[in-house]
DNA sequence: CTGAAAGCGCTAACAG
DNA sequence: CTGTTAGCGCTTTCAG
């Protein structure tokens, strides 16, 4: 047994053994000194002090979460990280994390076979968990959630019992379509996969509402993926085919700039014969002139952060058994910027 | 004692001995099914196994943690988030961590008074951290560094025996200055502070050298931040100037995109009136056409990572206290990419 | 105000 | 092949 610490190569790691028989006292005396130092008498508190000094005494956080039943953590998993949407989520997300005084985790599935088994190891580092997008199912969340591992879902239809942020997309989508409407044009074309995305799903289905309301039939989408290249396909799709439409709603910025940037390249004018629009305002979107919707993606990895938060404490908060709150749910507005991509406006209408 | 269990109202979390108890085995059976299945019989296999998908048991990360003496997760500093080129590092770096089954914690240190603190808790929570830019103080560094925690640091000045990876500045900026030297330009300036970051140093060193060799004085850099804001203060300063330079080189692609904005909105022409590089080579830098030096961002992370994680096993491997490899160095490659924002040129020369 | 000791959940000798 | 047991490093009663 006296071979075990050697034969287990690891870090020194000073413990608080040492610091105690330095000190001369207990173990107990210089845990208390660590955290509440006035339970503890000035001198005895100095000499631990300076033991604690002289050796670089750091308390281990596995002997600490472990004795305190709690890991002040919290996971927060995406699909991928891909593309400046996550990362403002992350940014707001960190943020609000690290206000909080809480150690941050991150995983992104990125579509794995083993995803599942990840976000469960994951969970068992933290305290609590964002989960965003298609990451797990829904049976693994309601699982989690059930088991007492407070939940958050991001961006992701709700399960029942777990607390859910989203941004809007039907009523933005629909003033999108209108605003091209009251551009004249009458054919269009959305790109993007509504099967792939509850967002996507709430987009198109926001626009193609407004366009019947218009007496217009909603164009079937041209499934394609989220990213530039997703963009440049239907782009050569549109090129070819007979008929072209006068405007495209793209599901997202980076298939809008894709689609932009070839169609320009193959001669086509970018918004006089086809208007383009897209959806989150990177800053790509900003510098090229891209219609498209605002989402407030730091906003929403910071509430999340946040309400990750409230349960985490008001369950440990808990006496007894007593039943939890209900499940929260929350739509961040989202807002249609207009640019130069969806035709010319009147110079005041314009933004920056 | 027997409170304990109820007034810390903790999640359940189904622990080995229930798993135990119900499978009818000891413990160690239970773990050793859990963690190398073939050394027990396939009927009390059978049992453990069924016990634990009955209750849904997860080891607890703490516990195995604690006993094993590693955590299997590494941890990133950042200096903050914000803009493209942290998350891409990013990117680049869960990726390759997740490849090598760790869990993966991130912080931004964002200048706080207490960011020493924050890392030290957060070296608590590691096996091996990768360190950016200004977050901590080379003592800090050293010090961890020399308790025996793995550490790797990026897109910083090394500190003696510690691994460090950067990208190349100051070949490629003299490559820059040259190409625009072709242009014909002879009045330059420099947008960003070259004290505020060892790569904004490089690069401007490299510009510096390559413009006194064909005999012109290097200028006085423009000291500013690294965001599109700071850019549009160069552009104010800029625009009141009594004379103009021809072209301006800035530290990165978002001071350039702000600078080359405020400029087109004032009237000037770039390149006509004058040029403007950038450095990083964004997505947006792509969609203006912005002259810049691409910069292997996700593969910075991505090596951070693997180099890591050779540090963490390599120190768990080595039998007694081997003195361990010398630290080792990587300096990226860069690569200039030429488009409109630098000048006209022929055709061919351009890229996409 | 301080110390002894019982865990927290798990791993890994060691002995059967 | 399986059980017993000693830790891993810290917090927290409970006595003194």
């Amino acid at each position: 047994m006296a071979m075990k610490a050697l034969s287990r190569s690891r870090r020194s790691g000073v413990t608080i053994y040492e610091v105690a028989r330095r000190a001369g006292v207990s173990i107990a005396t210089v845990s208390r000194t660590l955290r509440e130092p006035e339970l503890v008498s000035p001198p005895t508190r100095a000499k631990v002090q300076s033991a604690v000094e002289a050796l670089g005494f750091t308390p281990s956080r596995l002997g600490r979460s472990l004795a305190e039943g709690r890991h002040a953590a919290n996971g927060i998993v995406f699909p991928h990280l891909v593309g400046p949407y996550y990362a403002e989520v992350l940014l707001g997300y960190e943020e609000a994390a690290a206000d909080l005084r809480r150690s941050v985790l991150i995983l992104a599935t990125r579509d794995r076979p083993d995803a599942t088994e990840q976000v469960l190891d994951l969970a068992g580092r933290v305290d609590g968990l964002v989960i965003m997008g298609r990451t797990v199912a829904d049976e693994v969340i309601t699982e989690m959630s059930a088991s007492g591992l407070p939940v958050v879902l991001v961006a992701r239809l709700p399960v029942p019992n777990v607390d859910t942020i989203r941004t809007e997309n039907e009523g933005t989508g629909g003033q999108l379509a209108e605003h091209l409407l009251r551009h004249g044009y009458r054919r269009f074309a959305f790109a993007g996969d509504p099967d792939r995305s509850p967002d996507v799903a709430g987009r198109y289905a926001g626009i193609a509402n407004r366009l019947r309301m218009a007496g217009i039939r909603a164009p079937a989408p041209i499934r394609c993926g989220f990213d530039i290249e997703a963009g440049h396909m239907v782009a050569v799709r549109l090129l070819k085919a007979r008929t072209r439409p006068q405007a495209v709603m793209c599901a997202n910025d980076e298939v809008a700039l894709g689609l932009r940037h070839r169609l320009i390249e193959a001669g086509v004018d970018v918004p006089y014969d086809i208007a383009v629009t897209g959806w989150d305002d990177l800053m790509t979107a900003r510098f090229v002139g891209l219609t498209t919707v605002r989402q407030p993606m730091r906003e929403l990895g910071g509430t999340a952060a946040r309400w990750l938060h409230d349960r985490v404490t008001q369950q440990s908060a808990d006496q007894d058994d007593r039943p939890p709150p209900a499940a929260r749910r929350l739509v961040l507005p989202t807002q249609l910027v207009i640019r130069r991509s969806c035709g010319t406006h009147p110079r005041e209408e314009q933004e920056q």
